[in-house]
DNA sequence: CTTGTTTGGTGCGATTTCGTATTATATTAG
DNA sequence: CTAATATAATACGAAATCGCACCAAACAAG
């Protein structure tokens, strides 16, 4: 019988948060000296989206100020691993575009991790892993919609 | 059948990772001013596992420096929200202990974000979330115990 | 006891994050 | 067309995070 009490979704968010932060620090061990989980999310986000998006759509899409996109980019640009050029379309606007470092950076970075999830696989079931990303994924969809 | 690839786990720790920003805004936007979600943690944290602990024992419950701590704590002092002493046992450590104040913030911000949860249960199968607590909890300790 | 090592906490500087204000371009109203 | 408003990006400063160095206390070896 589950738990209907409001203090148990509060823990669901608590367990996020806490994996959330291990996580992150899984992934920054991974990442060349300098590189920091932000950077990584937004290479990440380019290619699930395709490159060619607006700083501003990206600072969107993460919910962070834009003047923190800003730094960001340009620390991405200033490793080559994106390019960022004015957009034809709005002088005032410009365009984000992968490099092909930033397309190797995020793929080898993914390879690596699968790599440890495999050996995580020894240790839990990850089919309760698989199970657990459609209600992620569609409290994500709701959470991100309820944003006003 | 659940999808097996490596990519799928992938996937199932970006959807952490945004839910966890957009629960950290909901949370931040209801913290007092100059409050961020840091020091609501650890309030939080100080009430799950009984105050009194030392700094440096809170640094590694959530994976931070021991500065990033310091940090934190002075915040959370200088409002009033907890005391911190000597340690009686160590003279090189502190212990840190909730005020009357740190115990009202935690309850009200709590009390408050029920209620927003409860609006959020008209629109997302709360027994979802239910469901994927144990994983989640599950997760977090298996990560938590092979962090070297 | 004395010395060397470990541990808890903090000062300091570098980087990140973010709010405010500013500039440049685009859009809308008249 | 001109003026007013809105939008994209950045400069700048404040606050947060964190690595490094340091100090003080505890602990260990002899």
């Amino acid at each position: 019988m589950p738990d209907q009490n409001p203090a148990a979704f509060f823990e669901v968010f608590t367990e996020i948060g806490i994996i959330e932060q291990l996580s992150r620090a899984v992934l920054e061990a991974r990442l060349p000296k300098g590189l920091i989980a932000p950077h990584f999310a937004v290479l990440n986000h380019l290619v699930r989206v395709q490159d060619g998006r607006t700083p501003i759509e990206i600072a969107r899409a993460f919910q962070v100020p834009k003047t923190s996109m800003t730094h960001t980019l340009k620390g991405l640009e200033a490793r080559g691993l994106v390019d960022v050029r004015p957009n034809a379309e709005d002088g005032r606007s410009k365009r984000v575009w992968l490099t092909k470092a930033g397309h190797a950076l995020r793929a080898d970075t993914i390879a690596t991790l699968a790599a440890e999830f495999a050996k995580l696989s020894e240790e839990f079931d990850v089919t309760r892993l698989a199970d657990i990303r459609p209600v992620l994924r569609d409290l994500r969809i709701m959470m991100d919609a309820a944003r006003d």
